[in-house]
DNA sequence: ATTTGTTTTGACATCGTTGTCAGTTTTAGT
DNA sequence: ACTAAAACTGACAACGATGTCAAAACAAAT
């Protein structure tokens, strides 16, 4: 059967495959190279450009952009790796690097991974088998050997990859570097310098490196300040609101109980004021509280949310931007730093 | 220069392209489509087997999909363009597509339009380019020529689409469906029954569908009551929190303000709570407002919001499902509506 | 041992595009 | 008009995988 027309389908209804650029060139009247070519945007006779337009536009055509990228060898594709889109803070980190990466003529493949380790190593996978040509990898928790070994094997391609929040220092690549413990030190010391003494912390899951220093930096602050950091003051949750809820609950049952709490997230926070609210204790007078990351919601809960703001948008558009330089310079050579450093966003909550 | 093997680079460093099958092959001593074969998982000899999968292994090989997918004329993939990621509702939207599409085997390409028409455009003709299989259009704004065309071309090369808040019968694809109407209907007749009878609105941007249909369902309610919807009560804002905060206040400044603000949206009923708070008017008692999509921080602000559920999950669930249902048994005759009424969630804010 | 039937195998072609490079046309300069 | 330089064109091969189909290897049965 000829490519391109009419193909009967059992219903009796009729498609059409799509154009290739040889049906294209035939219709135009010039070879397959010429009208690729033109289609690719070089410069010809005018005559054969007209031709081969009018043909491309007749008949639909549409560039393979999979063959297109076998030939070329290159998949104009980035692959992104993340915990999951549905917690704050990485919708507006991909939108960014999504936005960036197609200024830049890249698509971004997004793989968020809800899973446990398995999911991840899929992920990376794919990314693999399909070919991207760098790969942000912003997993949080994560220490597995399998994923390691698919990682360190783009390294070894020089294959550009750019280590967020988990490196260790395990694969010889950029990194993403927030400052963790100065952030939460200057939250802590905030509190300190206005008055409060009894400070609690409610830390994310301590698997997570950023959370491991979220917590060093509340300790470094009391000690500092030499101020004491009682039992049952450091505790741990998932990093969601509920968890926020139940553990400032506990923490405001305490006899003594703290009169602020730095919290690990901003979910957290939000839960921490609302355990306040419903035991009928006012933030900030009865209770400050601190949170991390400045989401959207942070300046719209009652009171609003002082924070730790980091800046996604600088963070991801400087993370593109090495990617896609690491990716044209071909040389991955000399891992990079990017280190961020959150602000203090003073708000109502403390 | 052999393939696979070692090459020299500038920087002295050394670095392997990524082997073929055809590496693979020769080194376990098969032919390419033996070796092919074994590594899509059909029968073999045992010691073939063995001897491919060592060789597979010591070269680290991993499938070229596109080569495959060019191959075998599939893709593998299912594009979904949505207005923005940073959207609240969208970040769960997709995440339920993603993994259910994982699970059967399908990778999405998102497209987080941020920007206007050429946007949409530019993001349709990337998904024909890289021959999605079948494609989740989801623009609540939107109608544009040049975009219907491209939707129709994929209709009559027979590959699915699914439109999403917004199709007005443009082309014959399926549909999904949100009872606007009947669900803001609900939720000012609720306002009604409970004593409201000066109740405004907070429109989203009428250019969209999905906005018009919630403004309709409230005329609809306040008709049905004989109620009179005063001059000035009907706004239009962005949909941004910030936008509902301002409406509000006006609003709410009015000689004769609204007892109750019925909102197109979650963000913009926050905004107006916000904005009755700063006004020192307590929200339920001097202020009842409902929202609209139940986004997470609904339930989580102060006081909680009343509002319409939508259930993004079973959305997603059930879209992604057709649109692969569609994909396998190569029919899309039959255009099937997806109709989701969402449900009043009464909290504390109404 | 021979035949028949079944399962595996591999040479070759192909998917749609583009790089290479020799050949052709056009342009510019005299 | 003629020549050299510049611009464009097109035949061919290649990217990496897999479908086709005939040939080969094995198994079962006589």
């Amino acid at each position: 059967m000829e490519k391109g027309f009419v193909i009967g389908l059992k219903n009796g209804q009729q498609s059409r495959s799509m154009a290739t650029i040889y049906e294209v060139a035939k219709e135009a009247g010039v070879s397959p190279k010429t009208a690729a070519r033109i289609l690719a945007g070089s410069s010809s006779r005018p005559k054969n450009k007209e031709l081969v337009m009018a043909a491309a536009k007749k008949l639909g055509y549409v560039r393979n952009q999979q063959a297109a990228n076998l030939r070329s060898g290159k998949s104009g594709l980035i692959g992104l790796i993340i915990p999951s889109i549905t917690s704050p803070f990485y919708p507006w980190f991909f939108q960014t690097i999504h936005d960036t990466a197609l200024a830049k003529g890249y698509q971004v493949l997004l793989s968020s991974v809800s899973g446990g380790h398995s999911e991840v190593v899929k992920a990376l996978q794919m990314m693999e088998a399909n070919r991207v040509e760098g790969l942000l990898f912003n997993m949080s928790e994560w220490d597995d050997k399998e994923s390691l070994e698919i990682l360190n094997r783009f390294v070894e391609r020089k294959q550009p990859v750019i280590v967020g929040g988990t490196n260790l220092g395990k694969i010889q690549a950029d990194e993403i570097v927030i400052k963790n413990i100065e952030a939460i030190e200057k939250a802590t010391s905030y509190l300190i310098k206005t008055g409060h003494k009894k400070i609690a912390f409610i830390s994310g899951p301590q698997a997570a490196l950023g959370n491991r220093e979220r917590l060093e930096g509340y300790r470094n602050a009391m000690d500092k300040a030499k101020l004491m950091v009682k039992d049952g003051w450091v505790c741990e949750g998932t990093g969601e609101f509920v968890e926020g809820l139940d553990l400032a609950k506990t923490l405001l049952r305490m006899s003594d109980r703290p009169t602020a709490i730095v919290c690990a997230t901003d979910l957290i926070a939000i839960g921490a004021m609302k355990a306040a609210q419903e035991m009928g204790l006012s933030v900030p007078n009865d209770l400050a509280v601190t949170g991390f990351d400045d989401i959207p919601w942070a300046k719209l809960s009652a009171p609003s949310l002082t924070t730790l703001r980091q800046p996604q948008n600088r963070i991801a558009r400087e993370t593109v931007n090495l990617l896609i330089e690491r990716i044209n310079s071909k040389d991955i050579s000399n891992p990079r730093r990017l280190v961020f450093e959150p602000d203090l966003i003073i708000r109502e909550s403390a």
